[in-house]
DNA sequence: TATAATTGTGTAAGTACTTACATAAAAGTC
DNA sequence: GACTTTTATGTAAGTACTTACACAATTATA
């Protein structure tokens, strides 16, 4: 029984590795059978070390092999303990450490030149009876992730996942408390409900909509986890207000897909531009806008009168036209 | 510049360990954006212990994923620590440690079901943009290891090519010196020159070859490096004796060509066996005649006259018919 | 039914890396 | 020319494995 085959491309890595493994132990076997104190882990840098004609540094060989520089300390450490290299201090440069073959290292080089032919036809014979191209598979992969990583194209993929979880509703009586709600537990966390806050958040009817604002609500597995309100300041300019996303749901989306909905349904009414206030301490909220194309804007009055906190706040504006 | 691409099929190794690298350290990532305190190193525990409706013991855990035990065990101390499992004692059998999910494990494991299916996607993803059929590939390369371990096929082929490398020559005047002094080498150094060695290595022609018998060298790199005689001893049974090898050409396939060279000649002379007389002690030299097909034979006089050392010695027998 | 062999787990030590931090030398900048 | 920044190396600690060994419990065997 074999439980990383049965995971197919989840656990493909873990296979991958343990087929690396096996040809890393392969090699030490072979070295081992002729009775030669060599590793295959330290190929890379000794080889390296052995074909370059001038003395490489430390940090020069950690580039070229793409490795951290304490590994190739430790590798060296090891091929001098070995008495395969020896280092010398640049003349130049008196904090570079320059890395040389003895007369050993060259003599076991010579000795192991055929040896590694026999390594290289070996690993080729098993990749063509495989049929697999091997080397090109990898350099397609690896052509791949230089465009994007492993890592970020899941993170994305997550992203988008929670981002299409997230359905956006219309404002309806019904919703009214969670709008209130949502912003007090908000405000009460990073600032305090002033009185400008209460009048709005209890009657969004008469001050947003009814001023030719929306409100919107977002919706998590049946959960209204999020609400934002769109306030008119005249014909072609909008504000993104009373913006909330309830604790539970914090970093799953819902703010960009609120934004995103403000931002489509202003557009829709012919804005020319959006602006909102926010915080220079609330770094998620100020790096969510900037992606969505928010810009720091100068600071003005906003046309529904003056919050304690706007006088540190700062205001990013999106431009529509 | 990356010098273990420019190595090519040499380093294909290091370079595989390096894609499973940026995949692990890309699942790392991933956890961390969200916020989630796991590594991609634990899933296959993980996920086994999850996944099997039995609580599975450390071995049956190590079995499963062709790891080491202590790997098991310092993983499970890992999880257990981070409350994602807990251990039992088996009631059965008092040396078992069984291994369960915790609630905090199945929360764990249900949150991130989904972001599973994202690693998976985004991997399958990159494969299939690369045009690489990496799970089929990985199968079919492991078919083949599991044929031949790569560590032997390697082996074998610095075998094979050591073989090629020896040359074979028939008796000449000019070799004699050669073979007295390979073989009193060796003599010195595993017993000591008898009053019957010395008569026929001084009289190689007269004691062997005009007895029906033959003489061979092995050259490696234009350097008599071994010998071997052939003594026949009717006209069906011949023995190979005075076999050696210098001491800078053991191990290099010397002995293993000379011995065929032999078996070949007296076949084609039409010998029905083949006998010879060693020690157990050469450990060596018994392995590669059974490995030639001599089975251990029961001791008897030889026609040419006895020897101390036979004493304490083994015959063996290669059953040609 | 003793005794030997095997099995399951644990511990220690080693290896080959990593990240994080320290420090000295060199290079850039005002 | 005095600073800050960058670069090159070194060191420490951590991780994820490995092999080697120890020991107790179980199973096989004489």
């Amino acid at each position: 029984m074999d439980f990383v085959k049965e995971l197919g491309y989840l656990a493909i890595a873990s296979r991958m590795k343990r087929l690396t493994e096996h040809f890393m132990r392969g090699g030490s076997q072979a070295y081992k059978s002729l009775g030669i104190d060599f590793e295959p882990r330290w190929f890379t840098v000794f080889y390296l070390i052995y074909s370059q004609d001038e003395p490489l540094s430390i940090s020069e060989i950690a580039d070229s092999l793409k490795i951290s520089h304490p590994a190739v300390i430790q590798t060296a450490q090891m091929l001098v303990k070995k008495g395969l290299i020896k280092s010398f201090q640049d003349s130049q440069d008196r904090r570079v450490r320059r890395l040389v073959m003895t007369g050993k290292g060259k003599e076991l080089v010579n000795f192991l030149i055929p040896i590694w032919s026999d390594f290289e036809t070996a690993t080729v014979e098993v990749f063509e009876k495989a049929g697999v191209d091997m080397l090109g598979s990898i350099q397609r992969i690896e052509t791949c992730l230089d465009e994007e990583d492993i890592g970020s194209r899941i993170i994305n993929r997550i992203k988008q996942r929670q981002y299409e979880a997230v359905e956006i509703l219309d404002y309806s009586p019904e919703y009214k408390e969670h709008f209130r709600k949502l912003n007090y537990e908000w405000l009460d966390k990073y600032f305090r409900v002033e009185e400008l806050d209460k009048k709005i958040l209890m009657n969004p009817e008469k001050e947003i909509i009814q001023k030719g604002g929306d409100v919107i609500f977002a919706r998590l597995r049946g959960e209204i986890v999020g609400t934002a309100a769109i306030l008119k300041r005249d014909d072609e300019s909008y504000e993104i207000a009373k913006m909330a996303v309830s604790s539970e749901a914090q970093g799953v989306q819902v703010g960009r897909r609120l934004s995103e909905e403000a931002i489509a349904r202003v557009k829709q009414r012919g804005a020319k531009e959006l602006m909102l206030k926010t915080d220079h301490r609330l770094r998620a909220a100020v790096n969510l806008y900037r992606s969505l194309g928010f810009k720091l804007a100068k600071k003005e009055a906003t046309a529904d009168g003056k919050y304690e906190r706007d006088r540190f706040g700062i205001q990013m504006k999106l431009d529509l036209t």
